[in-house]
DNA sequence: TGCTTACTTGACTAAAATAGTCGGGTATTA
DNA sequence: TAATACCCGACTATTTTAGTCAAGTAAGCA
């Protein structure tokens, strides 16, 4: 069962750009400053989310990442897949070759604990969490807090 | 978010004691054979496993291992506790202060998360996971092949 | 044209966790 | 008193995580 920091960052960092921005793509060094994962990271990261489709990228001066679809039609579950290679709780993948060839005592146990979690975040779309009044609150501050560190009074665009 | 082969294998190996005897204790070395886990490692896994009085220990000569309580109130959720100190998905332990003191972007999905699954684990007990099919055959399966293995014709007291 | 920005890729690495092993104990019973 | 089986702590190889670093490539702008 993988379900780490790279999972976390990686629905966070989709979130971030769910949030900021429908008009020009939004670059990763905004989303690292903004949710404090490192640059280096993110662009593992987002390689990866590339090659799934959930993203598209924008090369060159004012260039960064859009969200593959409408942010109504990406759910948790596809993301951490597109990372994480899974969420799967099972020691085989399913296979049921768990003990030496063949099925484990407590295989359909895990195997339906894998159902289960993949069941909920397959439910939740980044439009929902968007809509969540905390997710809100904590966009906002976040905002905040970047623009007093960043001391440039330049009224955000959007 | 935790949820190894550690956890995993200590769901089987209380699965294992559930199953096998009820009137004498049952050594690691049994469960070692049957369930292919290594005796070492499940003397670590039953160290916890005590602490946490899911299990009591009978030493010496016929010693072994048995549950603590019936095995209708033993549930999945606390034997993955015993040794995988929870299944939290946050990153944070449910505390919040995932952002450098603040609260993360994504905190409450994986609070949620981790609801879900603690709540899925704790409605399964052992005496549950007995009564399924597939695990009565597999159980079935695992001693008759120990019993090719050693080649001892005893038939098995229990 | 050339400079800058920002994505792209791959190789590398420190730290932590996992999944054990090993070696000595100690209690109990036959 | 010998054998069995729990008990306990230290140690270790391997894998994974969570990154860093360096060398690109593409696109826009002066």
């Amino acid at each position: 069962m993988r379900l780490t920091t790279k999972g976390r960052y990686a629905v966070t960092a989709m979130l971030d750009l769910t949030i900021h921005c429908d008009d020009k793509p939004v670059s990763l060094s905004e989303i690292s400053q903004r949710q404090s994962i490192s640059l280096s990271y993110l662009e593992q990261l987002f390689s990866k989310l590339r090659q799934s489709e959930l993203v598209t990228s924008v090369r060159g001066p004012g260039g960064g990442y859009r969200l593959g679809r409408s942010s109504g039609s990406i759910f948790i579950a596809e993301i951490v897949d597109a990372v994480n290679e899974s969420v799967d709780a099972t020691n085989c993948q399913g296979k049921g070759d768990c003990q030496g060839g063949e099925i484990c005592l407590t295989h359909s146990l895990w195997d339906q604990l894998s159902h289960e979690i993949h069941n909920f975040l397959n439910a939740i779309s980044l439009a929902d969490l968007v809509a969540r009044r905390d997710v809100k609150s904590i966009a906002q501050r976040q905002v905040e807090q970047l623009l007093i560190l960043n001391e440039s009074p330049q009224a955000g665009a959007c």
